[in-house]
DNA sequence: GTCACCATACCGACCAGTCGGTATCCCACC
DNA sequence: GGTGGGATACCGACTGGTCGGTATGGTGAC
C-alpha cells in the first residue's frame, strides 16, 4: 500500500474507476488524464502500474474471464446429469455477466481495439471458455439428452450472443432480477435443445 | 455526379470505403484521412458531404435500420401461421445481417461514440424495430401457440444478442451458409418458444 | 543509501475540422 | 451559339488542441 491511505490498493482503484470510465464513455473517449484524476491521483502514478493504457483494457478482460472460468468448473465438475449442469451454468453466466456488467460491456466494446497480439491472446482465452461450454452440449447430444440437428458451436455462439448482449437492455431498476433473468436464459436455451422438432 | 468519372457516386463511395475500414480497424482508430484515401480524394470532398465524421456513423446505421425494416414489414404482412412468419423474419434477419456484416459490426462497436442525441435517434429506430418483432411473439402467445412464462420482450433481447455476435464469430469461408445459420437460428427461436417445457 | 512510490513538467505525434482558392458544370440571355 | 456568371464539386495546406507516454525530481521507509 502507497501513500494514499484508502482502503483499496492503488492498482485496483485505477481499475475500478477505469473500467466505470470506459463502460460510460469508451475507452477512446476516455483519456489516462481523466483516469488518474478520477482515481484521485497523476499519471506518474498508473505509469507506476500499468506499463501502457492497453493494458488496464487487458486486466480488466482477464479478471472476468477468470472469474468466470473457475465458476464454470466448478459447476461442470458436479454429477448431475448433463441438461441440469448446462442450466446452471447457464443461468450463472448470464447472473455473472450482469454483477460485472461494466466489464463485459467494456470487453465488447474496446476488444478490437487491443494491438493484434493482446487480441490473439484474448480471443484464445475466450475460445477456450467456449469450448467447456460447448463440450457439455456435445455430452448431452450423444446421451441423446439434446437434439443433435444442430452443431454444438453455433448453439454456443448464439447463447453467448445473448449473454454478450446483456449490456445493451438490462437495467437494474427493470421488472426481472439478474437471477430471473438468468433463469429465463438457461430455460430458453434447454428448451432450444430439446429433441424432436416441430417441422 | 461531379468530376471523377466512377461508376459509383463519391457519397455512396465514401461511405463504402469507411464502412470497410470502421469494421477492419474501428471508428477511432480509422483517420479521415485514411478514408479519403482509400476513397482516392481529399478532406475537402468528405466534408463538402458530410459535415462531420459522426455522419457517416450515422448514415451506415439508417441504411442498415432502414433496408431490415421494410423486409421485416413485407415478411409480416404476410397470411401465415404466426409462427411461420417468425421463423421466416428470424431466418431473414440473420441473412441480412451476415450480407452486410461490416455495417452490423460497425453498429454494434462504435455506436457509443456518437453524441447523445444521436444515440437516441438510432436507439428509438432500433427500438421501433424490435417492438414489430416482440408483437409477432406476443401474437403467438396469445394464440397459444408459444409458452407464455416468458416476456416477449426478453426473448426479443435474446435472439437478437445472438444476431448482433455474429460478426464475432461467422466466416464466410466457414462450413455453413448465411441461410444454413439463418435456418438454424430460426429453428432454435421456434424451438426456444414452444409450449410445455421441462421441469 | 537505496528503493519503491508518486508528482510535475514536458514532448512528439496525430487528428478533426477549416478555409481560401480552383476547376467544372449549368443555364439564362443576348 | 456563344458568353457570362453563379452554383456545385473538390483541393490541400494549415491550426488549435488533445493525448499517450517519458524524463526527472522528490520523499518517506527500512
Amino acid at each position: 500500500m502507497g501513500r494514499t491511505g484508502d482502503g483499496e490498493a492503488l492498482p485496483q482503484r485505477l481499475l475500478a474507476v477505469a473500467t466505470r470510465l470506459f463502460a460510460e464513455k469508451g475507452f477512446e473517449k476516455t483519456s489516462v488524464q481523466e483516469i488518474v484524476e478520477a482515481a484521485g491521483v497523476t499519471k506518474g502514478a498508473m505509469y507506476h502500474y500499468f506499463a501502457a493504457k492497453d493494458d488496464l483494457l487487458q486486466e480488466i478482460y482477464q479478471r472476468l474471464l477468470r472469474m468466470q472460468r473457475e465458476r464454470l468448473e466448478a459447476i461442470m465438475a458436479g454429477a448431475q446429469p448433463v441438461a441440469r449442469r448446462l442450466h446452471t451454468a447457464a443461468a450463472d453466466v448470464v447472473v455473472t455477466a450482469i454483477a460485472n456488467l461494466d466489464d463485459a460491456t467494456v470487453f465488447l466494446q474496446s476488444m478490437h481495439l487491443l494491438s493484434p497480439d493482446r487480441q490473439r491472446a484474448v480471443r484464445a482465452a475466450r475460445r477456450e471458455y467456449h469450448e467447456r461450454f460447448r463440450s457439455l452440449v456435445e455430452e448431452g447430444q450423444r446421451a441423446g439428452t439434446f437434439r443433435g440437428d444442430v452443431p454444438a458451436d453455433l448453439v454456443v455462439d448464439y447463447f453467448f450472443g445473448a449473454v454478450h448482449h446483456l449490456g445493451a437492455w438490462f437495467r437494474s431498476d427493470g421488472r426481472l432480477t439478474p437471477q430471473q433473468v438468468g433463469t429465463h436464459f438457461a430455460d430458453l436455451l434447454l428448451s432450444s435443445l430439446r429433441p424432436e422438432p416441430g417441422p
